[in-house]
DNA sequence: CTGAAAGCGCTTACAG
DNA sequence: CTGAAAGCGCTTACAG
């Protein structure tokens, strides 16, 4: 922190070395501080000489603008907030580290806070980002995002909302659809012959979840299969494997599991192999999210693969769509995810085969 | 952004809803703007009824400060940056949200920026950073660290550095024990009865490399026996697989490979089995930073386990402490690693130990 | 083109 | 305790 230095005189020199301010490139180049500003910015022509004075004076002081003040007074920043529920979710963390890396080729910032999910900590970190007044927000809604959502729409700031739609309100959107997704994993296991399914999913209002099951559903009935689809709902992490345990040793067990994130997908393993059942063997496996170890582990992780890189520059453009202003078009773009399978889902074994033919 | 709306006068209705400002509150409890603020900040004692009405006027606006205006004025702000090479790692992706955690409990913000262990990648960065006036800067140095760390000293900004540490420099500092952690992983190898080591590692040059090497060449140098310890150097990580392929097909190629992230891991373990070899039977392997799935993949991984959570929880004590000022003492903790041995170390295969029996 | 000045939204001595 | 005013470091109309 700057020393307190009160009432320092023009022309005095300087007792501490602080931050150089515009003042100080103006006094050095003996111009006023609005030409300082005039170069730098390039609002309004400079001459010559004078530009040249300018500019050696910046040089020598190594002056930087302060960011505080600039945005202040221009009322914009070029900081954009980024709200995910998490980083420990492998999609999560590759659309962040995606955003931070396009954001600052294009000279922008990125403030990053986690939401949890939770809508009460969601609106706190939001209203954070707007007191600073960031430029922008890129966020991925919770279960009950409605509070937060209201917020920003009065706030006046652009906003894209990304992976989980947010119906009623005017934002761009960028989603993948997770119902043809969800319909085409579903329709894969169950021409396998799979016909008890179950999907575990972090919380069950999310709008993404609720599309999923709308896949899973639609997929059942097209297939005129007699199929149990259930959903088990596991908000807290830690109690997945018991969960799972119970489902597992149900007379009548699912054959294949789907999870809604890779935290789970190595949850759900871990479980499986605690029960000492196989996969896929007893039990098929297939995962939303494509975590970097989906082909280490074995079996291999079947997965519904994002176009997460896909996803964050479209947002990005969205985004600086709408912070250069104009009163342009809402855009909701939805991409595909591609439904990946591998070792981890097999044919049902036989006795589940077995047992639904001899019901029949 | 906010309609540009010039020459309001004072009790003017809106005609537009702006993000109220100290100046409505203001005018809607009939005080003065300094009251506004004596009365939020409790800076300064405000009696009864006048507090009431500012609180009441407050919760009517919704106001909240703005927190450019405020940093700007107090010359400090509530925004810490914390830099890392990338988050990819697993490690680094941890400490960052272990961070943004505890910030976010003690009312601060992180600003989040990505190094790539580029050494002006970093110095721009961290100049950003800066810009912003940050209240403080965690940062984990990359290769070549001297401008950043030289312009960090300059700004007076309190630092604290992290995992790697900068020799030379007053900052405050929290590390862990790199050197032992290696030889400890080292003694155990060569105890199982490998002679042939190999360690990959992104870049030679960082510091931590450098320690963790002379932890294994103490290691070596304690056992007696005729090791050898190679050293693979590959900063470009798609480059793994073939260079890993050439070291692995050699004569007299590796009975164990520690690999210095999570990432060069799952490359290892891809590189092992496309050559047809086995883990831990034909080349064991082990690896410094342990990521989420070290358990989910056979043979489990073999891991030297970071004390992430202690290291964010340090690192911020030790920022508030400089943030809150006083010219106290530098610190340099030094944590503890583990070395936590699972299926992909055994002992080196049969022909190996002929071999060098035989020679003997 | 240039300088002086107003103002962004706050905080903080400074008189009363 | 309270209000009026100065000032943080910038940008941007506004006269000359």
């Amino acid at each position: 922190m700057v020393g307190r230095e009160k009432g320092r005189r023009a022309g005095e020199p300087l007792a501490v070395r602080r931050t150089p301010t515009i003042t100080d490139v103006a006094r050095l180049a003996g111009v006023a501080v609005g030409t300082v500003s005039n170069v730098l910015n390039g609002t309004v022509p400079v001459g010559g000489e004078r530009r040249e004075r300018v500019l050696a004076a910046v040089a020598q002081l190594g002056y930087r603008p302060n960011m505080l003040a600039q945005s202040l007074r221009r009322r914009r920043s070029p900081v954009v907030g980024i709200c995910v529920p998490r980083t420990s979710v492998a999609y999560f963390a590759a659309l962040v580290e995606a955003f931070e890396e396009i954001a600052s080729d294009g000279g922008y910032h990125v403030m990053h806070v986690l939401t949890h999910d939770a809508p009460e900590l969601e609106r706190q970190r939001v209203a954070s980002l707007l007191r600073y007044h960031v430029g922008g927000v890129v966020l991925v809604p919770g279960a009950e995002p409605a509070p937060t959502l209201d917020m920003l729409a009065q706030s006046d700031t652009p906003v894209v909302v990304v992976d989980r739609t947010a119906r009623g309100y005017g934002f761009d959107e960028v989603t993948f659809d997770n119902r043809a997704a969800m319909r085409d994993a579903t329709e894969r296991l169950i021409a396998l012959g799979h016909r008890r399914l179950l999907f575990v999913v972090r919380r069950r209002k999310l709008v993404v979840t609720q599309q999923r099951i709308q896949g899973m559903r639609e997929a059942v009935r097209r297939s005129g299969a007699e199929v149990s689809a259930e959903i088990l709902e596991c908000a807290a992490e830690g109690e997945l494997g018991t969960r799972l345990a119970l489902a597992l040793t149900a007379a009548a067990r699912p054959t294949a599991v789907i999870v809604s994130n890779s935290t789970f997908a190595a949850g759900a393993m871990r479980a499986i192999r605690a029960l000492r059942l196989r996969c896929p063997d007893d039990v098929s496996l297939l995962a939303f999210d494509e975590p970097q170890w989906a082909e280490l582990v074995s079996p291999s992780l079947s997965v519904v693969r994002q176009p997460t890189h896909d996803i964050a520059r479209m947002a990005w453009e969205l985004l600086m769509r709408r912070m250069r202003g104009g009163a342009e078009e809402r855009q909701q773009v939805e991409l595909k995810a591609q439904v990946v399978l591998r070792d981890s889902v097999a044919r049902p074994p036989l006795q589940a085969r077995n047992a639904r033919r001899r019901k029949a």
